[in-house]
DNA sequence: GCAAAAGTGTTAGGTATACACCCATGC
DNA sequence: GCATGGGTGTATACCTAACACTTTTGC
């Protein structure tokens, strides 16, 4: 593979990526200190780095997620890709951006360099133009929780119905009945039983649920 | 601005336009040869260009629209960053593409150059990867027709429901029942009346409509 | 008066919403 | 036995879908 023509490579590429997770009832984005002075030191940005010559964004943005948050295998989806000429102040980068989704044992406990979940409505003012990407990552997603199972990636393997409607409501930040949220998913065959309870609650054990398909599918908009 | 540094500007950016509009009565995307020898002679392609140091991605879209296709003022929205490493055999190309609609008026009598509206279900065999370009911009344009009022970039400002109607069948590739149709359009102020009738056709004369909101606005599911 | 497209209402079935009490468990 | 969250049904309003005939115009 030639490089592109000098006067053609003004830019570099990069990947920046909105992990978003939920801990302690809230929706959280993973966020590290930035520092690159000037302009950019004290401040707060989203994981990000440069697209290597043999890879493609996808694949950047998965290699970033693990050389600077430890992540592996997690749900990831293209965002926007970000152009503007100064959104870099340094030099010109542009930043194809990705949504990533992790589940709660992983936001919970996580621990990897400087990098922590904040609360979303903590997360203002960060670094180069990442409070734009970080409007759409939430719009995205609140979209496709309308009419996709993509709640899976922010939820368990297994998990109670009052689980899945607190991330629902979390996420749309709207509540459910619980009796027409329940009749509600289960008609769409969004989940299925597994035949499995909870196990050393100190109430009534509620009965484990998984996602009826692994892949993304479209259902019917629960507004 | 500063250039990135050389090791780091290893690829060329581009923009690739999808422009659809509706010819007689079928959606139609806008191509044009393709001539980059030795890999890409005699095939068709989406317009596309080079982004330039001084413009972001919006820009370089609505230069290349008007360069390569004489086009002005059409809707445009990005759709995808294609960045497969040998997405373009010759060099190494990162492409931010986007969604164009066009009016009738503009679709119809379109004379510009070697660039031709052609039906979708003719668009095979496309250069680079704009197959999968255009599979999903027709997705998307299907999934925004479903809840938004971007229906309005293919029609003319003012028209008829049967007209209205129309667009929406050729788009979802669904047919309507015409009193249902005009009852959830009305009832969702999707259009509203201009007062206005047709004229010189030899038929009962219809009410002509036009949107009630230019912006994007989203709706119900038209399903 | 005929061809062509415009325009219009009703019914039935299904979906969405609102709402309150009993149940199983741990302590 | 009490505190905690789990689990369930019904009635109503609303929305969707199916369906056919009359109206207006040009020729």
């Amino acid at each position: 593979m030639k490089k592109a023509p000098e006067r053609l490579r003004f830019s570099a590429l990069a990947v920046d990526a909105v992990v978003l997770g939920i801990v302690d009832g809230e929706l959280c984005g993973l966020v590290s200190e930035v520092n690159r002075p000037p302009y950019y030191v004290n401040i707060l940005g989203f994981l990000g780095g440069l697209i290597n010559i043999e890879e493609n964004a996808d694949e950047a943005c998965e290699r970033v997620l693990y050389e600077k948050g430890g992540l592996k295998n997690v749900y990831v989806e293209q965002l926007y890709t970000f152009s503007e000429v100064e959104r870099d102040k340094r030099n010109r980068v542009i930043s194809v951006a990705y949504i990533a989704l992790v589940r709660p044992d992983t936001a919970a406990s996580y621990k990897f360099a400087d990098a922590s979940f904040v609360p979303l409505k903590k997360l203002k003012n960060l670094a180069y133009d990442h409070d734009e990407m970080l409007q759409m990552a939430k719009s995205r997603l609140q979209g496709k929780f309308a009419y996709t199972n993509i709640a899976q990636y922010l939820l368990p393997r297994h998990f109670t119905l009052s689980e899945l409607q607190a991330t629902y409501e979390i996420v749309l930040q709207k509540e459910f009945d619980k009796r027409n949220f329940r009749k509600k998913v289960l008609s769409l065959d969004l989940v299925k039983e597994t035949g499995l309870v909870q196990d050393g609650v100190k109430n009534r054990p509620a009965a484990l649920y998984e996602f009826s398909s692994q892949k993304i599918k479209e259902f019917q908009l629960l507004t």
